[in-house]
DNA sequence: CGAAAGTTTGGGAGCGCTTCCAATTGAGGG
DNA sequence: CCCTCAATTGGAAGCGCTCCCAAACTTTCG
């Protein structure tokens, strides 16, 4: 049995000797840098060939002062919520996007306090060339974190409270509001709002574009009817709702899994949608779709959100002075509503 | 405005200097070595709390050569794959074992050619100290790339063809049987199968899994139906099916996705679930849950897997050989059948 | 034909950390 | 009080690559 040696990856050196050149030249060759005579660069990228060397990340990154990697960061009490099928699509945007760039992904699931401490010290020892963060909410220990470390940070939705110099954000008070018109477009006068956790951003954004759309109707606003973004809350809120508004005929829901949730109470309670309430969701993930009856929902351009992010954060990288991004939503009529 | 000096984050030697102590102790002290006195160790410390140290992992990673970080792969034609909370899940679980051995996660999505091409570079440049490798296809290019890069590397579930060293996976074979025998026992006796692509090792196994029932039930088991283990794919599937073999009264399919298709599709055909046709799938993820009716279906523990994959990466890295694991799959039985 | 201008080349000093090893110090025993 | 042995200490050599810079070599042109 012909044991290969334990042999590791050959190194620069390796190529510089097989190939007569100096370091310098070795380098610039690989890296297709100028100032490399015709016949030096073919001689390395033989040598480089013959040995099957591939440079190594680490000792670049640690010259160059550059990762080569971008950490895209979830935050959440709970791992659960990366669960939900939004970061999929964020992450595939990402992914496409960084890969342009030639930037690695890193993915931080800051859900414990053990694994905050840990993206707070990716953060601060410059263990990626930037961060994308998502999810913060308010009191985010992150938040303060991101502040400390002096890495290029582009934010998923705003953060409550602030307004980050870079982020890149869906219209969610302007898709909470058209939802919220067809609705009333639809004849619908007692509509209510099933929101998500009031203490993110796009929570309160999705319940204000309801409320601005009510109001503007000369329609009393429901008070919020907190969910939290999950299937059962909207099916609990949906419940509630009934039993202390027996009449409502109308509901917008933050999100597609609540609006799913809601679906199922009123189906259990014997409503019929839309006839006696027209349900509106969010997100048109794929559970509007397959939803029954599927969801009137606003759809947003997630694999988009995650794709500006990664780009804007590259800018960010390369020195440039982006401008923050409101990406559009609009309707998608189905049967529900 | 006192605008702070672009100043870069202290290293090892500033600490050095303010507390008094050699590179090597300081550096002994700050990795909790031992060979270091009381007196000096607390020098240090203070010296790291007021600079605001925190150790350059890219240098801690050329001196050692190691990363610190592993990578999980999933292959794949389309980076829409990627968009089955089936993954999602595998996260959350490799996730939260990589952070116990203090390993960050780098996640790479091989869809394009381009990228299939970095993580090959990656896994021969040792830019991470493990790979985790999911969703290989049949002649999948990253086979061979894992082949010739010596890293450490744990399979998800089997590639098709090859039994690789290191891996975990479900019971497919007997869950899909499971499954399968449940339909008969409920007095099924046309049973047909809805398979994922059968260019994959799942595909394959829960096929014959279904096959294995029929044949020890003395039933004569389907040609496999594929499909590609999306909704639309399984809504065609069963289209196809009953177009095919109008008195079917039973299916199994391969995933909750293809399942929740399948059940579309019957109740657009008006066919009465269960009473007519019974319909099982396989995952058991929330959509199987939403689905109308809901979803009988294999339970797989998800992120147990992903769970038990970065556990037995660790392993490797840390010079153990561990052994492969097959997670168990069981039935849950919902209304759908 | 020689000076000026432009290219290509290789030496070598880092990047920030770990770790081997020889030197120093301190404790314990005869 | 001196010697042995163990614990601690700091010097220095890497880890593999980039990149500045001075030296060597070409080309161009007055």
């Amino acid at each position: 049995m012909v044991e290969d040696a334990p042999r590791r990856q050959p190194t620069l050196d390796e190529v510089t000797e097989l190939a007569g050149v100096s370091r310098s030249v070795a380098s610039r060759a690989i890296n297709n840098a100028p100032h490399v005579s015709r016949a030096k660069r073919e001689a390395v990228e033989r040598a480089v060939r013959r040995l099957g060397y591939v440079p190594n990340p680490t000792a670049r990154a640690l010259a160059t002062r550059q990762t080569g990697a971008a950490a895209l960061v979830v935050s959440g009490e709970d791992p659960s919520i990366f669960a939900d099928p939004f970061f999929a699509q964020v992450i595939v945007g990402a992914s496409a996007a960084l890969e342009e760039a030639d930037l690695h992904l890193m993915l931080c699931l800051a859900a414990s306090d053990r694994s905050r401490k840990r993206v707070g010290e990716l953060l601060r020892s410059k263990g990626a060339d930037g961060a994308m963060l998502m999810a913060l909410r308010e009191d985010d220990p992150l938040a303060r974190m991101v502040q400390e470390a002096e890495m290029p940070v582009v934010f998923g939705g705003r953060p409550v409270g602030t307004t980050p110099r870079w982020y890149v954000d869906v219209d969610n008070v302007g898709g909470a509001r058209e939802a919220t018109e067809y609705l009333i477009s639809r004849g619908r006068t007692r509509v209510a709002a099933i929101c998500g956790r009031l203490d993110t951003e796009v929570g309160r954004a999705r319940y204000r574009g309801y409320r601005d759309a009510m109001l503007a109707a000369d329609l009393g606003p429901f008070p919020p009817q907190e969910g939290d973004f999950t299937e059962p809350s909207g099916a609990a809120a949906m419940a509630a709702l009934l039993a202390n508004h027996p009449d409502v005929d109308g509901v917008f829901a933050a999100n597609d899994n609540m609006g799913a949730g809601a679906l199922r109470a009123l189906r259990e309670a014997g409503r019929l949608i839309p006839a006696d309430v027209a349900v509106v969701g969010f997100d048109d993930l794929a559970v509007a779709q397959i939803a029954d009856p599927p969801l009137t929902t606003v759809h947003q351009p997630i694999a988009a959100l995650g794709r500006e992010m990664a780009r804007m954060l590259v800018a960010l990288i390369s020195g440039q002075d982006p401008t923050p991004l409101i990406l559009p939503a609009h309707l998608v009529t189905r049967a529900s509503a």
